[in-house]
Formats: C-alpha cells, sequence, structure tokens
RNA sequence: GGGCUGUUAGCUCAGCUGGUUUAGAGCAUCACGUCGACAACGUGGGGGUCGUUGGUUCGAAUCCGACACAGCCCACCA
C-alpha cells in the first residue's frame, strides 16, 4: 500500500546514498567525451544561501543531464579560503570566545586557530550540497588552501614575477583601515551617500600682516586639511591670476604651501579652488606628481590620524572631522556649509569607508593578459550566456583595467614568496633556500619574508586548472582529459573578479580557455523585489525548506522562477509548487500500480480506442523530448522544466491516463499497462535531471529496472507524427467545449446525454469517437447535415455538437452565450475582410499569408452560419 | 556623467528573424464538483486597447526614434 502523498524525507537519502555506493558520480578519464564542471567554490565557513542553490541545481542539472547522454560527467566541488572575509570571522571569534587579539598571537598560532575554524565549520556547505542531491565527485574536493593548490599559487606568482607582470611599488591603492589591508578595485563597492560641503577660507600668505586677503575653497573631508601641500586653480580663472606666485596658509597647521594653476580644475565648481591633498585622493595625487608636491599622509593603518596629521593626532578620521568643523567655525574660517549628494567606496567585505592611500603593494600587469582574455571571448572561442547582456561588460571592463593590486595585509591566505635582505634588496622564489641558491647569498646573511599573503582571486583563478593539480603536475593525465571544462555557472556578480581572471589565467599557463560555455544566472531576490540578505532576514535557509518540502521541491522552486540571466523573484510558494507536483506524480504512480492485479490475459475488445491515445502520448512523448533538448542547447533550463511540468501534469495525468484508463474493477489491457508504465519511466527519465530523488524512486516502484535511472542512457531521438498529434489535439479540443457546454447548462459529470455532431468531414472523428463518448459521459454519438432543436450546441472549431439531454434547459442563457459567440466571429469576420479588401495586401503579402487569411475568412463565415442556425434551433 | 537591460492578465514570465484564426503559460481568483490515483485534487470560467508617444510597413507586442518609470554596471569633478 502507497502512502497517501510523497514522503521525500525517507527517499532522499536512500538514493543519495546509493547513488555514492555504485560510484556514480565518481569520474575517471575513459573513452567517452568528457563533460567538466567546476565549482563556484564557495566561501569554506559560509552557509548556502539561495543564489548558490540556484547555481548548484543549474549545474546538477546539466551535469546529469550529461551523464544521462553518454558523456563521462565530473563535477568537481570544493571551497574557497576566502582570506579576507574567513580572516574578519576568526578574529571576531577569538575575541569575543577566547578574549584574544591578533596582535597577541604569532602568525603560526594564528594559522593554526583559523585552521581550526576551517575544520569546525567547513563541512556546512558540504553537507548541504549533498542535502540538495548536487552529483559532485566527492573524491575530488579542493579547498584553495591545499598543500599542492597553495604550492600552485605560489608557483605562478614566482613565474609572472619571473615573467616581469608582477612589481613591487608605491602606488595609490583602496585602503580597508578595518581590516587594515589593501583592497583591489574590484572589491570596492560605492554608494550613493548624503555627505555636506564645506566652504573654507584659506589666507593668503603676506609680508603685510594687516592683510586679509584669502582664497576659499570648497570640501567634503575637512580632516584631511592638515594634508594639503597645495592649493589649485585653473589657469584660465581670472578670479585668481592676481595670486599668481603667492603662497596659501593651510588652516589649523598654518603650514605654507604653494597655490598651482592646472587645467584639471573646473572653475565652475564650488570657488573654482581645489585643496591638493595628494596622499589621500587619487586626482590629488596624479597633480602632486605633475607639480612635484610634497606628500603628507595624516592617516594610520586603522583610521585615526597620524603624527603627520599635528592635530587631533590618535583621533578616529569620523572624529576628527567634527573637530576640525569645530576649530573652523571657532576661527571664523568656515564661510558656507551645504548639503552635497556623493559617492563614497566602501569595503565590499568590512563595509568600512575605503581610504585611497599610497602604500608599497604588490601589483600583476593587467594589460597582456587582457587582452588575451579579450580574445577569448570576442573570438567566439569562449560563448557567453546571455550574450548580449554581459558582452559589453566584459569588454568594457578588460578594455579599461588597471594594474590588479594582489597583496593583502592579512595572515589568512598564501604568503607572498618574496625575502628582502638587511639592505633590503627583494628576492623571489618558491622557498626560502632557492631564493639564496639563485641569488648566491652568503648563509650568515638574514632573510626576512614578505609578511602579506595574497588575494583570494588569486587562488581562485587557477580553480578549473588546479583542481586538475595542471599547476603543479602539468600535463596529467586528468588535465589532459576534463581541460577545458564544459561549463562554468555562476552569478554575474563575480565576472570581473573571477570570471575574467580565470580565462586570463587558462590562456597564460595552458594556453586553452577554461571553460566553453559560461552561463550566468540572475540574483535572487525576495518578493518584494529587495536583495536577500542576512541582515534584512529575508534569506531562507536552505536545510529548513528542504526539510519543509523535500529537495526536488526546492529544486523545482528556485528553477521555475529562473529565466536565464534574469533576477528571480524567490517565494516559499514555488516550492509549494513543486511539492504538489511530487505528490501528483506520485498519485500517478498509485493509479498505475493499482492496474498490477489486474492485467487481463487478452487485449480488451476496444483495444482500437486505446491505442490511439497510446500512439498520441508515444509521439507527444518525441516531440517534447526534442523540444527539451533544443532548451538545453540554449540553456533555456526553467522553460524546459515548464515543458516537462506541463507534459506530466496535463498530457500524462489529465489526457492520457484518463483516456486509458479501465472503468472500476475492470481488467486492464496488457498493452495499455505496458506503455503506460514505459512511458512513465521515460517521462521519469525526462525529470530526472531536475528532480533526481522522486523521479528514482518511481523509477523502481514502476517495476524493477536493471539500470538505476540516474545513469540510464537516454534513446536516440526519434521523429513526431504530426498527424497522430493533431489528431490527440483535435480530442482535447471536443472535450473541453463539449464540457465547457454541459457546465454552462448545469449538467453534472453523472447526468448521460446523446451527441451529434454537425460536420462536412465526419472522417476526422474516426478511432476517437469511442474515447469521446466514455469522456464526455455520452451513449450515442452520431452526425447530422443539420441543426438539432431542442439542444445544447457548441462549436468545435467549425463544427457543432449537439448535446441532447433529458433536463430542463436554460435557453435564455444559452441565447446569451450564443449571440456572444456570433458578436466576436462577427467582429473578427469584420477585420479579416477588411485585410482581404485592402488591395495592397494582397498584393504585397506572401502568397501564403492570404490564403491563410482566405481560410480564416472561409471559417469565421462557416461558423456564423452554424451558429445563426443554432439560435434559430432555440426559439 | 557614460553604458547596458527591462516595462505584456492581480503576481512571475513566454512570445526567436513583423502576418499560424482580433495575445499565451504557471500561480492567484471565481463557479461547480468528494466521480474509487490525486482537495497538496478535478472540470470549467473570468481577466490584458502588450509603459507613453511618434515613425517605417499593406500589416507592429514584435523593427526604428523620442519620452517616462524601474533595475544593474562603470566613471577621479573637490
Amino acid at each position: 500500500m502507497l502512502s497517501r502523498n510523497f514522503e521525500p524525507q525517507q527517499v532522499e537519502e536512500k538514493w543519495y546514498a546509493h547513488w555514492m555506493d555504485r560510484g556514480y558520480f565518481s569520474s575517471r578519464p575513459d573513452a567517452r567525451p568528457p563533460f567538466t564542471v567546476v565549482i563556484p567554490p564557495p566561501n569554506v565557513t559560509g552557509v548556502l544561501h539561495m543564489g548558490h542553490t540556484l547555481n548548484e541545481t543549474v549545474q546538477d542539472v546539466l551535469v546529469r543531464k550529461a551523464r544521462m547522454s553518454g558523456f563521462n560527467a565530473c563535477w568537481v566541488p570544493g571551497s574557497d579560503h576566502a582570506s579576507i572575509a574567513t580572516e574578519a570571522k576568526v578574529v571576531q571569534m577569538l575575541e569575543k570566545e577566547k578574549g584574544i587579539t591578533k596582535e597577541q598571537l604569532t602568525r603560526d598560532e594564528f594559522m593554526g586557530h583559523a585552521f581550526e575554524w576551517k575544520d569546525k565549520y567547513g563541512g556546512i556547505i558540504y553537507h548541504q550540497i549533498k542535502k540538495l542531491g548536487c552529483s559532485v565527485d566527492w573524491d575530488r574536493v579542493t579547498f584553495t588552501m591545499d598543500e599542492h593548490y597553495y604550492d600552485a599559487v605560489i608557483r605562478v606568482f614566482v613565474d609572472l614575477y619571473n615573467k616581469g607582470m608582477i612589481y613591487r611599488g608605491a602606488r595609490m591603492i583602496n585602503w580597508d583601515p578595518q581590516a587594515k589591508t589593501a583592497l583591489s578595485d574590484e572589491e570596492v563597492e560605492y554608494r550613493d551617500i548624503q555627505g555636506r560641503l564645506y566652504y573654507v577660507k584659506y589666507r593668503i600668505s603676506s609680508e603685510d600682516a594687516e592683510a586679509d586677503e584669502y582664497i576659499v575653497i570648497a570640501t567634503q573631508r575637512p580632516e584631511t586639511i592638515m594634508g594639503d601641500t597645495a592649493v589649485c586653480v585653473n589657469p584660465s580663472d581670472e578670479r585668481y591670476a592676481h595670486l599668481r606666485g603667492r603662497k596659501v596658509i593651510i588652516p589649523l597647521v598654518n603650514r605654507e604651501v604653494p597655490l598651482i594653476f592646472d587645467e584639471y580644475v573646473d572653475p565652475a565648481f564650488g570657488t573654482g579652488a581645489l585643496k591638493v591633498t595628494p596622499a589621500h585622493d587619487i586626482n590629488d595625487y596624479n597633480l602632486g606628481l605633475k607639480h612635484q608636491l610634497a606628500i603628507v599622509d595624516t592617516l594610520n593603518d586603522d583610521g585615526t590620524l597620524s603624527e603627520a596629521a599635528e592635530v587631533f593626532v590618535g583621533l578616529d578620521r569620523f572624529e576628527a572631522r567634527k573637530k576640525v568643523i569645530d576649530a573652523l567655525r571657532a576661527s571664523g574660517q568656515i564661510v558656507k556649509e551645504e548639503d552635497y549628494q556623493t559617492r563614497l567606496g566602501f569595503s565590499q567585505r568590512t563595509n568600512a569607508v575605503v581610504e585611497p592611500r599610497i602604500s608599497t603593494q604588490w601589483f600583476v600587469r593587467m594589460r597582456e593578459l587582457a587582452d588575451k582574455a579579450l580574445t577569448a571571448v570576442t573570438s567566439g572561442r569562449i560563448r557567453i550566456h546571455p550574450e548580449e547582456r554581459f558582452l559589453a561588460t566584459y569588454k568594457y571592463w578588460l578594455e579599461n583595467v588597471k594594474d590588479w593590486c594582489i597583496s593583502r595585509q592579512l595572515w589568512w591566505g598564501q604568503r607572498i614568496p618574496a625575502w628582502y635582505d638587511e639592505k633590503g634588496n627583494l628576492y623571489v622564489a618558491e622557498t626560502e633556500q632557492e631564493a639564496r641558491k639563485a641569488a648566491v647569498i652568503e648563509n650568515n646573511t638574514r632573510l626576512v619574508q614578505d609578511e602579506d599573503v595574497l588575494d583570494t582571486w588569486f587562488s581562485s583563478w587557477l580553480w578549473p586548472i588546479e583542481v586538475f593539480h595542471g599547476i603543479t603536475n602539468p600535463g596529467n593525465q586528468d588535465i589532459k582529459y576534463y581541460y577545458p571544462t564544459s561549463v562554468l555557472v555562476t552569478g554575474q556578480d563575480i565576472i570581473f573578479f573571477w570570471v575574467a581572471r580565470m580565462i586570463m589565467a587558462g590562456e597564460e599557463y595552458m594556453n586553452e580557455k577554461p571553460f566553453h560555455d559560461v552561463y550566468f544566472t540572475g540574483m535572487v531576490r525576495d518578493r518584494q523585489g529587495r536583495k536577500m540578505s542576512k541582515s534584512l532576514g529575508n534569506s531562507p535557509d536552505l536545510l529548513e525548506l528542504i526539510d519543509k518540502f523535500g529537495a526536488d521541491a526546492v529544486r523545482f522552486g528556485i528553477l521555475i522562477a529562473a529565466p536565464a540571466g534574469n533576477d528571480l523573484l524567490f517565494d516559499e510558494s514555488s516550492c509549494e509548487q513543486g511539492r504538489n507536483f511530487n505528490n501528483k506524480i506520485w498519485n500517478a504512480l498509485k493509479l498505475v500500480k493499482s492496474w498490477e492485479s489486474r492485467i487481463g490475459d487478452k487485449p480488451a475488445s476496444d483495444d482500437a480506442e486505446t491505442h490511439m491515445a497510446i500512439e498520441w502520448f508515444r509521439h507527444r512523448l518525441r516531440r517534447v523530448t526534442a523540444d527539451v533538448e533544443e532548451m538545453y542547447v540554449q540553456f533555456r533550463l526553467s522553460e524546459a522544466l515548464k515543458t516537462i511540468y506541463s507534459l506530466i501534469w496535463d498530457d500524462f495525468c489529465s489526457w492520457y491516463l484518463e483516456w486509458v484508463k479501465p472503468g472500476f474493477e475492470q481488467p486492464v489491457d496488457p498493452s495499455v499497462y505496458r506503455h503506460t508504465t514505459q512511458f512513465f519511466g521515460d517521462l521519469m527519465q525526462l525529470l530526472h535531471p531536475f528532480m533526481p530523488f522522486v523521479t528514482e524512486e518511481i523509477y523502481h516502484r514502476l517495476g524493477e529496472p536493471k539500470d538505476d535511472l540516474c545513469v540510464r542512457q537516454f534513446a536516440p531521438a526519434q521523429p513526431a507524427d504530426a498527424g497522430i498529434l493533431q489528431q490527440g489535439e483535435l480530442l482535447k479540443q471536443v472535450i473541453s467545449a463539449v464540457r465547457d457546454g454541459r457546465a454552462r447548462n448545469n449538467l453534472r459529470p453523472k447526468d448521460a446525454v446523446s451527441l451529434l455532431v454537425q460536420t462536412k468531414q465526419p472522417g476526422k472523428y474516426t478511432g476517437i469517437e469511442k474515447i469521446l463518448r466514455k469522456q464526455l459521459n455520452a451513449d450515442v454519438l452520431d452526425f447530422t447535415h443539420e441543426s438539432v432543436p431542442g439542444t445544447i450546441s457548441v462549436l468545435c472549431g467549425t463544427d457543432t455538437f449537439y448535446i441532447r439531454t433529458e433536463q430542463q434547459l436554460d435557453t435564455a442563457a444559452q441565447r446569451e452565450q450564443i449571440l456572444k459567440d456570433l458578436e466576436y466571429h462577427r467582429g473578427f469576420l469584420a477585420s479579416v475582410e477588411k485585410k482581404l479588401g485592402n488591395e495592397r495586401f494582397v498584393q504585397n503579402a506572401r502568397p501564403e499569408v492570404v490564403e491563410v487569411e482566405r481560410k480564416k475568412k472561409a471559417d469565421a463565415e462557416q461558423k456564423i452560419r452554424a451558429l445563426e442556425e443554432s439560435l434559430s434551433g432555440l426559439s
């Protein structure tokens, strides 16, 4: 006895263990073509959010489909050490739980704690991936701090350094004062902020102590005044022409600085005078370089004012801003204040306001790498989906990319393999020993390794290569077989961070793209269109969702709402729809299983009828299978799922099963049983990549298959017969139309009727008469040449069905309905006639289009005649 | 400031190179239904002048222009 509803919890664990047991997800190179996917590695100590859920589900669908289509499917799982994010979490944990600050620990001690943390929490995402049913190869789990991976990163660093593509130098970089590290340009997020613009008087230096000459500048950041080393105006600005050659006194610190002239300054903005702070603004920095200005760095690592500021030393920058404003107000040097809309850079990880700052860091030269990555895509060697939207973004970024700041002032990550001797000479090599050997350094010379680690993305850009040990063991079997990978599925938010850089690394180290296709999924938002985030609390917990609805339903729920590349509004109700779908399939299984005990010995006498149903569904299945195949090619997975959903729910359950279903306690035609279980199995196969658990369970309950659905290979495509499909459509159309006529006249399903059809081609109903009678509870189905008074008339195509019944009929309601239909068809006829009456249409349109219009006209006229006849039959 | 998307039923979306019966689906809604697979269900219905506005064309949801609104990306105007 089957349970009332499908119970996912019992089934999911069983099948996942079984698949693992059989090693279906493990892949070794063999004679089959490979289908390779590398997972975008989630943060090792994170949890999967709905964005991951979408990406992992899409990948699993593609991988499972490939595995069932003759490919050697390999999906590599793993996680990312996420340098800055993880280090921040570990630091926080240490302070909170153990009362230890990072400063109290040695580097080694800290790393110990970090690895401990990773071991404790690193398993969560893997557990979630399993629960979701992802068919990843667990023998290939890779972590970006694994020993070989660490080595690969170091090796690549040294190699790029030796090629002159990595350099060290003082540049203006983005500084995160909270994490106390440099960031790359991509790690800064700009947001619009309501700021305030202060107009400040700067005195003009003069021999005459009594003189009250000054120049007014506008600034949003008064706390940087102490770092000013010039004031700049436009050379064409006549207001300031007379001040040429004079000096300006910086308020608060009373430093005398030059007044300089540069086209850069916009005379129309503010007062047309700009304070120049080369240490804390990129524009000012460039201006400083050009005019050889002094640089006064007034900030410490943590965003407090440094000794160089002279005043408010040690105060936080925002605190200092208030104090500076107070002081300037007190001395009457603020002449005006106004609100000002501005943009500020925030650290992507810590959300701290980023400070532009001059700092000595390591950089990767991007020009050459970017050019290669650009060609790989513009030449069509890598295809981006959906292309239109992302190709332009990708190109623009690569054409304008600046050098990549890769050093981070952190401990959690790959430590930069550079050593310095006491004189400050620099040696780059994979190990200290090699550095000594290469540079012939005397043994007693002390070398000190660079304290910094590398940007996380400097390791993840090697992901598709080093998961197969392609850097540390070049040319091995795996890398040769699995690389380039087939498709990369990821969020569009990391197109620059990761996708573009993987292409660079692939071109540089494999001389080959890392993947054939890139599929960008959209951003998952909540029902109100808000981004899902922890702080809003609108991101559902994946395990709770799975617990509530089952993994298949969650996969269904996220996929059904996800058109390629578009953001999707996720709502639990779509998981509910998935759960209902599970139950629908389960109930169909219950029906078919109930037939098992009553399979007849002989074909039923009316097998010609069921034959039609079977043939129709056979061809319907073929047609939809081909459609779905095409959708896979175009990565239209949401549409493919919808199509399969409708095939199962509507075509199979609502139509086919109703047509072939035997009467109560009647024997089941053996051919019907055989075909139905076969169709059911094929349907489960078609659906399996999307909903693996329920389909595997049902497939096994249908019979005792020799293979598991998980690895059952799709049969070659077969053509669908359009004529048979059309007859099925006619059948559906008539059934719906007559049911509608019955319903409108309050006939109950159990009220038997007689049917008469007024048609010019009675032949088209041959073969479907019996199904029609059964479905419509009609004792007779006859043909007629004229209208039949005293019946319910229903227009179906150009034929009219007359429903004869004992019941009292409401002729007024029928008349109303017919008049409404007449109005519609007359309106339609008028529009067609207007078209055909247009000479230019008849002349210019393609003949077949005109022919269609003529057919429309004839049909409409016939329908109107039929309706008019029915109308007169009513009176 | 530059660029890229989108705007079709209450909601989420299809509708590809203009003509396939005066716009389709799912969800929601309404009516009827407990009929021996299924109320987490069945049958049926209602619901849109395709953002606005010009243009191209015999013909536009579909192509072009402008505008409005929404979203995203990029940019060094204090």
